[in-house]
DNA sequence: ATACTTATTGAAAATTGTTTTCAATAAGAA
DNA sequence: TTCTTATTGAAAACAATTTTCAATAAGTAT
């Protein structure tokens, strides 16, 4: 479904279409959770068997610089990728299952205002991520 | 000066004061800027140069056990550290020089807590940090 | 349909960053 | 000063990622 505009996307940007990259493509599109590189070629050569490693990291690397996913840093470690989701988005992560969930609605301009005018900086980004248990975990 | 403090601490958790961690500890934390272990390892030599990356590798993690240093995270990487600061405090970032300042009065209460009601998470923590120009980067 | 160009592929090798092993050394308690 | 044992750096081992390379196949031209 919304992997087909993440290989439109590759396509425009003069990507050919392959097997490998549909698996890879329709693998992490459709995830919840933050995968790192070994975990998708897990799940994706269950799609397509002949897939190498080193292609999901080329793929990975390309889905990145168009903005198609983003890379999930947590204490655990940096090397997962998720959805880059659409326009100005955060992440909120369950600590215990690893769910990951898409929030905005996060208004900054007053800190960064201040921030800026205390240390003379002029903001121009801010990463922010919550971290939390899931209504799941929360019971369980 | 605080160098004294981190090493103290360490010494208080039961950790022998060597000249090694000596030169560690003093590069990192007069550093206003986060360092990576090779960094570490190139600036520290200059104070000890018998020193060995093996034992700034080890320094590192232990100051990071005790909450002293803590990993700084970066598009380019998160290799690097930097002081852990005193209490509730996050990082703004030099984009250019790379240059680090601590910042709190961050006031995400009402944030994290309509997104508690919208997605039923428990919050625990956020991440924020902020990038832009410093006051010397933004004018040359 | 077919031929053609060249991006893409996976396997293997190479590279990089980090950790482990180990015998020698030295911190700090006795 | 002696003694115990944490700490050290060098070398080896390891893990994750990247590069090389010859074979293959996507997509365009014919
Ligand atoms: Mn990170
Ligand atoms: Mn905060
Ligand atoms: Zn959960
Ligand atoms: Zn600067």
């Amino acid at each position: 479904m919304s992997a087909e505009i993440w290989l439109e996307q590759l396509h425009e940007n003069g990507y050919r279409l392959t097997d490998a990259r549909r698996a890879v493509v329709e693998t992490v599109e459709k995830s919840t959770h933050a995968l790192t590189p070994v975990q998708v070629y897990d799940l994706a050569r269950k799609k397509y068997r002949a897939l190498g490693l080193v292609t999901v990291y080329r793929t990975l690397e390309k889905l990145e610089e168009l903005h198609i996913i983003q890379r999930v840093h947590q204490p655990q470690g940096c090397q997962a990728f998720i959805s880059a989701g659409a326009g100005h988005q955060h992440l909120l992560l369950c600590q215990s299952c690893g769910q990951v969930e898409f929030f905005d609605g996060d208004d900054l301009d007053g800190l960064t205002k201040t921030i800026s005018k205390k240390t003379g900086y002029k903001i121009n980004e801010h990463w922010l991520q919550l971290f939390g248990l899931c209504a799941a975990c929360r019971t369980n």
